[in-house]
DNA sequence: TTGAAAGCGCTAACAC
DNA sequence: GTGTTAGCGCTTTCAA
């Protein structure tokens, strides 16, 4: 039996909501022994807490979060930070953190931040504003370096998954997307023709650098070489992708395969290979990034890397949860496993 | 400039809580005043009302939410929920939800129900713990008749989107799903060669049920027929479309279109004509349901029906909205435009 | 036009 | 073991 406060809910009367002087009133004793009994506190009689709880259950008794919020200056609700939730990357981080803040008994807020975090400082300032018990940020960019450090120095925890930035003393929980661009890069060097182009994503995001990154050094381990330089940043998304595979197949006609920056991006590539007739991966190979749940359906096998989104939700928040509990041990980087799929839209 | 406490912020002080004591230590006034001040009440003096927000500023006062709404009785948060958010269909209604409710300072809790929304009354009350202003329901099922009736009698506004129930005295917002999926077994009925089966979701939702009636009226005004029976409920979800069609291949090997209950069914559906060798549509014609982001891809192009998943969340914010601020029209059931988007996974 | 005071519902010292 | 009391930070009568 938890105790909770949840264990002896009386689901009849979620609305009508009863304040602890009527438990305390109904079995005769003061708010705080109620308070007492309820919260499992050890020195409370045995006789006593059985009567409260009773009374408890029978008033259906439910207790008012706020006000408990209130006087111990904490809640349980965190503020989950994202660009957008329709992005399915962040969907299923979100997915993983909700799904383990319900475990713990935390309730999640989630809030869009805009595709450039332009509303990042907003979001969190609104958190804090409503004693969030911490902030998980997924997309935080050089701009938010004052944000963070202000609230390191105001002791507000909070965890950056996916990106992060330098010199920001707090936990971070993401993939090592360097050494998994790296190995993409490889596998298309080994398997292409030779003339790689690379669309990424926008530049201001530490993950994108560091695919960019590691597509290069990897491209360059075979005897391939990278043809683009315009184009190379941009949007994360499947209309930036076609935009920028259009304009590359008007510049470098002769490009045999194309690395990118994520599977929207990908996506936006197939679509303009349909379009112009070009043949995948005969004509042009195209490998994405994430491994979104779409891209292993059977017509598509979109050759990419798998990254355990939920689980870095799920891994964040539990970092952050032993933070709000006070937990003081240094910084933790966590690297979480990823794998290369080698699909039907790349040569092996 | 707005009066909602948020214009006049300082950045600088995001962490470092002032109470409206010390501004009002500052000014020399009493809290009351400062509070009046602030909330832009009529009848407090010019100069008064200058120094105030002076003082504000200086300190970076921003007032405490919990305290705010634990003496006004009332949040200004909204409790979305849902199976689960890794669901693109949820994600993107969530996304609208989020963006509406962002314009109007409201914060959004999202929580899972589970995937079926066994969790719907727990999740529902630790809402109404932290007395949130209202609910958005996106998957109710018969079970939470009484649920639903309770908030009702408790004065808790709640619409329900997507899915809805019978004798509900609530706002509602949906596409007509009977209509659509009328259109598209219409569709098959006049492509296709005539054996024809349904993969539909889960019997316990309205939308599935509706869904089903639509796509076996529309396949009756041709001359085909439905050449399945078991394998016609299930889950929404890829592995079910999958595993349905696999045993359905089995059972009705002559069976030439396939009508899913919603997308990821049917990428299932894709995924095992694609291993079987099946040619689409030629072999079999797959049509899906909710046209989610990736259905179009140039190398998917399935045939589905546009459901407006953002602009039911935010049609779905905005009743809740009204509702919250105490608009007592007569409930309104919100029918939203479909659209029928025939591609390549059907003839036509 | 401003201030004093009460209190939202709860919890945690501190006393008994 | 149990009760008394004092607030958490804010808003809102009510009185001046």
């Amino acid at each position: 039996m938890s105790t909770d406060g949840r264990a002896w809910v009386n689901e009849s009367n979620l609305t009508t909501r009863v304040t602890i002087h009527e438990v305390a009133a109904r079995v005769g004793v003061s708010t705080a022994s109620v308070s007492y009994a309820l919260s499992g506190r050890p020195g409370v009689g045995a006789e006593l807490r059985e009567k409260v709880l009773q009374a408890a259950k029978e008033l259906g008794y439910r207790p008012n979060k706020v006000a408990q919020q209130l006087r111990r200056g904490k809640t349980d609700a965190i503020g989950l930070l994202l660009a957008d939730i329709a992005n399915p990357f962040y969907a299923d981080v979100a997915s993983g953190v909700i799904g383990a803040a319900t475990r713990e008994g935390f309730e999640v807020f989630v809030s869009h931040v805009g595709v450039d975090g332009e509303r990042q400082a907003d979001a969190a300032g609104a958190q804090l504003d409503r004693n969030s018990a911490g902030l998980l940020f997924t997309s935080v960019a050089a701009r938010d370096l004052p944000l963070l450090h202000r609230l390191i120095n105001g002791g507000v925890p909070f965890v950056q998954l996916h990106r992060s930035l330098d010199g920001v003393a707090a936990d971070s929980v993401a993939i090592d997307n360097t050494a998994a661009a790296r190995e993409i890069g490889v596998h298309l060097a080994l398997s292409g023709q030779g003339n790689i182009a690379i669309l990424g994503g926008p530049e201001v995001s530490s993950v994108s650098r560091n695919r960019v990154r590691g597509f290069r050094e990897g491209a360059a381990s075979g005897k391939a070489q990278i043809v683009n330089v315009e184009g190379t940043w941009g949007a994360l998304t499947r209309e930036s992708g076609a935009r920028r595979a259009a304009e590359l197949f008007r510049t470098h006609p002769h490009v045999d395969s194309i690395l990118c920056g994520n599977d929207l991006i990908a996506l936006g590539v197939l679509d303009v290979c349909e379009e112009l007739g070009k043949t995948v991966p005969n004509d042009v190979a195209v490998a994405g990034f994430d491994d979104l749940s779409f891209s292993s359906a059977g017509p598509l096998k979109l050759t990419s890397v798998e990254v355990p989104r939920a689980l870095m939700g799920r891994r964040g928040f539990e970092l952050l949860h032993r933070r709000i509990g006070g937990w003081d041990a240094p910084p933790v980087q966590e690297i979480l496993p990823h794998q290369l799929k080698i699909r039907a839209t790349t040569r092996s």
